[in-house]
DNA sequence: AAAACTTGAATGATCATTCAATTTTTTGAT
DNA sequence: ATCAAAAAATTGAATGATCATTCAAGTTTT
């Protein structure tokens, strides 16, 4: 019936107990030993199902871009207008279930990893590759052509920008007031 | 005459042989010997000069910000209007001495152990504050008051995202661009 | 009975940091 | 200027701590 049963639940786990961990110590600085602690586990453990634990950070990102790409796909089921569709990127960027203080610090940790290795740089390409392609087929309907590539690089570094500086305060995010604030930026620039 | 002549020659020789080693592996990844080498020294007396790995960031960083408050005051000098003053702001954030890769690869590596270093995120927050302080008195005078606050947010994570990506794309950086685009950026968001 | 899972302990590599010994530079008195 | 003493600078090598990873020996599940 579920022959992957184990190997799914303890992949779950550790991606989970790796959030909460590169969320409190930074990934350079916790340990395998500790993460397992957090799902209750052994460091071998950890071992076992990932290989390596830039492996293990690799798992950790699929899944949140995975939860990115299905909140986004989530929205866009119900946006009818080019306009909905856009706001659909973004409010998917903003969902309750992705911008939290946890997430936000494993995305920054992430950012810091990426470029020296070939495969989280794949990773974080392709991401951005995917919104980037989803903003553009928006945009295209609503802002003139030449300045379609201008407002897709600065919606996303906005978005970025905001995912970095709530990693930095520390404290709790807002993504209902995110989501409004990022609303008001792309009025502005859209009209 | 110069007291501290050895000292400051070998502080700048050090900061900039971090920024380049930051830039090539990652602080993380770099060590004090790889360090001192592109710097023709030895990893003891990086240990003399600046006594931790930790510290040595931290004075990189103090160097950067330091060089992002000068380029900031230089282009208030001539700047007459709070729009000048405004754009003074953004540009010096563009400026060609700082917009560079391998400035933006270091942003990228003190953003993400800001969050689990007292002194590191002490810096962080003080900058921030300056910019953050800077943008608000000038766009007081152009917004309206109820939005002043948000503008001022929008436009220091655009700003972010902006170095963020540069860091991740690797390649060269366009200063010039930078700065133009974020001018037009200005334009919507201030209207 | 086989396959999958688990982990304590061993391994081995990596490095920041320290230290002792040496060289270089500065100081200040003549 | 000269020189000796002090201060500053330099570094090879030792230290010690940390950890990811491996492995062998078990347990649990299929």
């Amino acid at each position: 019936m579920q022959r992957r049963r184990i190997r799914d639940i303890r992949h779950d786990e550790f991606v989970a107990a790796t959030i909460r961990g590169v969320h409190e110590r930074g990934f350079g600085q916790v340990t395998m030993a500790e993460i397992a602690q957090q799902a209750g586990s052994s460091a071998a453990s950890i071992a076992y199902y990932f290989g390596s634990k830039e492996k293990l950070l690799e798992a950790t990102m699929r899944h949140l871009l995975g939860m990115l790409k299905a909140a986004m796909l989530a929205r866009y089921a119900t946006a009818n207008t080019a306009q909905d569709r856009l706001r659909a990127v973004i409010d998917a960027n903003f969902d309750d279930q992705l911008f939290t203080p946890e997430q936000c610090s494993v995305w920054v940790q992430f950012w810091s990893h990426a470029p020296y290795s070939k495969r989280l740089s794949r990773l974080h390409r392709i991401n951005r590759a995917r919104v980037e392609s989803h903003l553009h087929a928006e945009l295209r309907q609503i802002v003139p052509e030449d300045s379609v590539g201008a407002v897709t690089a600065t919606v996303q570094a906005y978005m970025d920008g905001v995912w970095l500086e709530a990693a930095q305060s520390g404290g709790a995010c807002d993504p209902a007031d995110a989501r409004r604030q990022a609303r008001i930026v792309l009025e502005r620039l859209v009209v």
